[in-house]
RNA sequence: GGCCCCGUCGUCCAGAGGCCUAGGACGCUGGGUUUUCAACCCAGAAACGCCGGUUCGAAUCCGGUCGGGGCUGCCA
């Protein structure tokens, strides 16, 4: 069993056919098949060697391999197709030759019967029957004499020995075409199986008006490619007993296309988001850690101070459980980088209070003449001294929160002061009493 | 317009004639926990597009209809 996926290089990887790649690999892994990555590049005008880039390292980054193809090599050569449009030519002369095909305008066009029909089992869809009268005569060769998608993609998967094509139902249509071809070359006809499109929330094929479809935009939206793997895998297919987050071992167990449902998908990005929440969740503390410093350099664009990273480093747990993206880390720890630190005005007239004022007044002088700044001796002295002024929770962590981190919204109160240290802590504190 | 595909909660998926007064998940609403935000727990609203037929019995099979989508390029 061998399948293939052929993106053509005219944009970066895009979510629909990251998943179509996807099916193919885990229907080839789960059946011990090959699995063939080649690139259709006969439209010159567009494709571009940053895209076939972009293609190649976002398949790689979702964790899909291929045994043949571009990059990994095999006996066919480059797997581009246009370092192969001496062979496509050849064929065009051959299908010409045996008058199957016929010159106009200096183009050649393939000689579609008028009667007849085109029968074949789609693995997803069932049988399929497609009138031949409905059928124009198709572009082989172009006039500049370069080779049309359905020549190029029919004779590569011909002669690379792809016995089982899945790809996307907006070639179904095309799909009588590559079978006629392909009985006139006298080749064996492989599988059909024409995976549903993905929709935009519109209902409509997903494409660059939904915005940022690619997959590396995702990846730059702090999305785990383990995620956007287990997400993808949902789209159209589930393994079953209600199982919605599983590992790709799993997934490979017990994919089958023939369970593979025909009706297309909405991409729904809300549910990524969650899931990809439950995936930092379980990453282990160690290789968060890198996550947590590499995305955070990222969105400073500069490397950390040692005593920066000395303080991140304290707050990398609470941090890990209240983000959904990688992205979010960096809002939650803006107030311990060596920045210009601002307090959010509207927050604070928010928390202001004469008993906030109090209380912070209070903790001060306790976390100044404190011997151990510790988490546990700070929430030891915080909790103390609400007690002591009979202040409520909100009251008082509220306002010190503000104070110390900028805004309402923080990591817990006493991790975050304990990662800002005590100098600083007492510097912000005094900032923000009115009356010190 | 022509050809083709598709049709279960807003969304994703379960359901392959009786187990369905339709199940799970996201999202949403309400509640609990709580120092904020999350996380977590509990509860709730929410769907078989419609009409016929087959059958003792249909979400499941068939036909029609309506709706959505794709193709209709010397793009792929």
């Amino acid at each position: 069993m061998k399948l293939r996926i052929a993106p053509s290089p005219t944009g970066n990887l895009h979510i629909g056919n990251a998943r179509t790649a996807l099916f193919n690999w885990l229907y080839a892994r789960s059946n011990d098949g090959q699995f063939l990555v080649r690139i259709d590049d006969t439209d010159t005008e567009r494709s571009l060697p940053e895209y076939e880039e972009n293609i190649i390292n976002n398949l790689k980054w979702l964790g899909i391999d291929w045994d043949e193809g571009i990059e990994v090599g095999g006996k066919e050569g480059t797997y581009r197709q246009s370092d192969r449009f001496e062979r496509y030519t050849q064929v065009a002369e051959e299908l010409l030759e045996k008058g199957l095909a016929y010159e106009e305008d200096g183009a050649v066009r393939f000689k579609v019967e008028d009667k007849g029909e085109i029968k074949f089992h789609d693995k997803v869809r069932g049988s399929m029957k497609f009138d031949l009268s409905d059928i124009e005569d198709f572009v082989l060769l172009r006039s500049d004499k370069s080779p049309t998608y359905h020549l190029a993609s029919t004779v590569d998967d011909i002669d690379y020995g792809i016995t089982l094509i899945a790809r996307g139902e907006d070639i179904l249509s095309s799909t009588p075409k590559h079978i006629l071809l392909m009985n006139s070359l006298d080749a064996p006809l492989p599988e059909f199986c024409h995976l549903s499109l993905l929709f935009g929330p519109d209902g409509k094929k997903l494409s660059k008006r939904h915005g940022d479809t690619s997959v590396s935009s995702y990846k730059d939206k702090g999305i785990l490619a383990s995620a956007l793997f287990n997400y993808m895998c949902l789209l159209g297919w589930s393994p079953g007993n209600d199982l919605e987050i599983f590992e790709r071992d799993l997934a490979i167990e017990k994919f089958d296309l023939n369970d593979v449902l025909p009706n297309p998908a909405i991409f729904d990005t809300k549910k990524l988001l969650w899931m990809n929440g439950q995936y930092i969740r379980e990453i282990v503390k160690d290789d968060f850690e890198t996550l947590f410093v590499e995305s955070i350099e990222n969105s400073i664009s500069r490397e950390l101070f040692e005593d920066e990273l000395d303080r991140l480093k304290k707050i990398v747990q609470p941090v890990q459980e209240r983000i959904e993206t990688l992205n979010d880390i960096n809002e939650q720890i803006k107030f311990l980088l060596d920045e210009p630190f601002e307090i959010d005005q509207n927050d604070w007239k928010n928390v202001n209070s004469l008993e906030g004022q109090k209380y912070m007044k209070k903790i001060r002088e306790r976390f100044i003449s404190t011997e151990s700044f510790e988490l546990k001796n700070i929430e030891e002295i915080m909790r103390f001294e609400l007690e002591e002024l009979s202040i409520k929770p909100k009251i008082g962590f509220q306002i010190t929160r503000v104070a110390v981190t900028g805004t309402k919204i923080s990591p817990p109160l006493f991790e975050s002061i304990f990662a800002l240290g005590k100098e600083t802590t007492i510097a912000r504190l005094a900032e923000s009493i009115e009356d010190l």
